[in-house]
RNA sequence: CGGGAUGUGGCUCAGCUUGGCAGAGCGCAGCGUUCGGGACGCUGAAGUCGGAGGUUCAAAUCCUCUCAUCCCGACCA
């Protein structure tokens, strides 16, 4: 391909509205222009980055026995409604009417089309079981869209569907998938973890996710200095430390804490540590009004108390429940004659029976509270968030909790949308039963950020070599040399002719210019022509990733080129080819 | 949805405090000189100053409303 055939629009400067490095390098590369809010258009540079990791994605399904089919964008709100998720999924549905009324939204996920596919197919176990998967554009209306690419409102996503006639199956399925997205991830050139995984309102009983690491990332994952767990932030386990302390205290006594509302200020008023008061969390939960305790020095998981409860909903108590529940305004309430329908505790504060709580009056806290004795606990669970001070949960050694992007997700549904969407099979007895599901996901264009934010330097961008645009920048010094310019061309189709992808900026620039331009876009080889080099019958190549410089001879070209290339390969940990 | 910020040629931004001819750099077009790490000179094209309303002799600048974008938070495969 040449340069000036091409559109490859590089800019000079850091556009304004990109902060993170791989949305600043997507744009300055010439790869995509944003049309609105965490929608964009993919240029051709782009377009061939997404085709690449596509193309992976898709061998890797294929070989795992995935069937590529290609589903709808708009969708009927009936079939949201009969999955029960036109009500749960929340406002980044986008919805809509057609010209007569009905209700339509945009896909952010496929489930529902698929399994309205399949129960009109699916007949007999005979059939089973089946994988397909798209790639396809995803639309969900997120609250707030950022980072160019990680987290879009419209992306594009690999989906499959697994349909399977009973669990064991579905954990085969399961299990197929979670190995291919390994090799997948791993064709492509990424630093990556698994980790086990809340399912979200996707559902489900168990998922992992496969994470990027990178410092840019949203989630936060915990992983094990020691053994291989890993876990999501949200779904990890916290382990319960310290001794426990049986000892029955004094009655619980009223202390006066005028104005004091939050932890701190409690705490420093009553001069005791965050670790002696017990926090009351106060939620709805659809419908329901639950209060979770969790200590003062500690972070309520949400998710967990979510999970905990099966709520579809978990919204935090206004000011006006709060003070119809306990009876007090917002930093007085405590469990302890609270009037909601459950109170949970976090299993910590079993180990002690001397606790500081909010009293449920104004300005006032009460001490030397048993929880046991005093207030009536529904249960106690794991609900607090994991620190960097906690043990794996697996074998005791240090976590660690570094960020990371996701960029695959595998879900094993179940029977939540066959069961919804009455989508059954008739086994060898003649018996109806529901099809086992199973979705698993990748980010196709979230793995293009994810792979920039892994992959720069301060001059630009550094492609792995299966994802690249093309493989090799050929640059011609003096394109009005016509001698010069011929040789490029023999070069250029040479190359090619050896299967590889050549850009050969053929521009009429200055050298500088064309230099900083093939750092930028960063293709994992480059070679320069220059009259110097053409004199003295040598090509110069360059090393993108590790700037290492060599001379090639023009008259051995062929086989100077395929050895430079391998050593690129190594250079990235890649195997031969 | 709460908090913060920004909207001025294609891009990056100055000008706004204190109202008075719309600017710079990059990019773009032409000419000339350059030519191995984002050259230089000259000439030129290009802007509803996000939009609407208001104040004023006069508004990019002050006021009101509104839209959009970005950042933090809440939220979220």
């Amino acid at each position: 391909m040449r340069w000036s055939k091409y559109y490859l629009p590089t800019l000079k400067e850091d556009p304004a509205e990109a902060e993170v490095i791989s949305h600043r390098l997507l744009m300055r590369a010439g790869m995509i222009r944003k049309l609105t809010a965490g929608v964009y258009t993919y240029l051709p540079q782009g377009l061939r980055c997404l085709d690449k990791i596509a193309r992976i994605v898709r061998e890797e399904m294929n070989r795992a026995g995935a069937l590529e089919v290609f589903m709808p964008t708009v969708q009927p709100a009936d079939l949201w409604k009969e999955s029960g998720r036109w009500d749960v999924y929340g406002k980044e549905l986008l919805r809509f009417q057609d010209r007569h009324g009905r209700g339509c939204c945009l896909g952010p996920t496929h489930e529902e089309v698929i399994t309205d596919l399949m129960r009109g197919e699916i007949k007999s176990y005979r059939q089973l079981p089946v994988n397909l998967y798209q790639v396809q554009a995803k639309f969900r209306d997120e609250i707030r869209p950022r980072f160019g690419l990680m987290r879009g409102r419209e992306f594009i996503m690999k989906d499959a569907y697994s349909f399977d006639r009973d669990d064991a199956g579905a954990d085969k399925s399961y299990q197929t998938m979670y190995d291919a997205y390994l090799r997948i991830f791993t064709r492509l050139g990424m630093v990556f973890r698994v980790v086990e995984a809340d399912s979200g309102p996707i559902g489900g009983s168990f998922s992992h996710e496969f994470m990027v690491l990178a410092k840019t990332g949203e989630d936060t994952i915990a992983v094990c200095t020691a053994c291989d767990y890993a876990a999501n932030l949200e779904k990890a386990v916290a382990m319960v430390r310290g001794e426990r302390d049986d000892a029955e205290g004094p009655s619980a006594e009223l202390v006066l804490t005028p104005g004091r509302h939050t932890v701190e200020e409690v705490t420093a008023f009553l001069q005791v540590g965050p670790e002696k008061l017990v926090k009351t969390l106060l939620y709805e939960a659809d419908g329901q009004a639950v209060a979770a305790l969790v200590r003062g020095d500690r972070e309520l998981n949400e998710i967990k108390l979510k999970n905990l409860l099966g709520a579809k909903f978990l919204n935090m108590a206004t000011p006006e429940q709060v003070r119809a529940w306990s009876g007090a305004p917002v930093g007085f309430a405590g469990p302890v004659g609270l009037h909601v329908d459950a109170i949970w505790a976090d299993r910590e504060l079993d180990l002690s029976r001397s606790w500081i709580t909010g009293a449920n009056q104004a300005d006032a806290h009460l001490r030397h509270v048993d929880l046991s004795r005093d207030a009536k606990i529904t249960g106690s669970a794991d609900l607090r968030q994991v620190t960097p001070e906690d043990p794996c949960p697996h074998c005791g050694a240090a976590l660690d909790l570094p960020k990371g992007i996701e960029v695959g997700h595998v879900f094993k549904l179940g029977t939540k949308y066959s069961a919804a969407m009455d989508a059954g099979y008739l086994d060898e007895e003649g018996i109806t039963r529901p099809i086992i599901m199973g979705c698993y996901g990748i980010g196709v264009s979230r793995i293009m950020a994810a792979c920039l934010e892994q992959n720069n330097d301060e001059h630009g961008t550094l492609f792995p070599p299966p994802i690249a645009p093309f493989q090799i920048e050929l640059i011609v010094l003096n394109v009005k040399n016509q001698e010069l310019m011929h040789q490029a061309q023999i070069l250029h189709d040479r190359l090619e002719a050896m299967g590889f992808e050549v850009l050969l900026d053929d521009r009429e620039e200055r050298p500088g210019v064309k230099f900083k331009d093939a750092d930028l876009i960063g293709l994992p080889g480059q070679l320069i022509l220059g009259e110097k080099g053409l004199a003295k019958g040598v090509l110069e190549a360059k090393n993108r990733k590790t700037g290492q410089r060599s001379e090639l001879a023009l008259g051995d070209v062929e086989r100077q080129v395929r050895d430079w290339w391998q050593k690129i390969l190594q250079d990235w940990g890649l195997p031969a080819s």
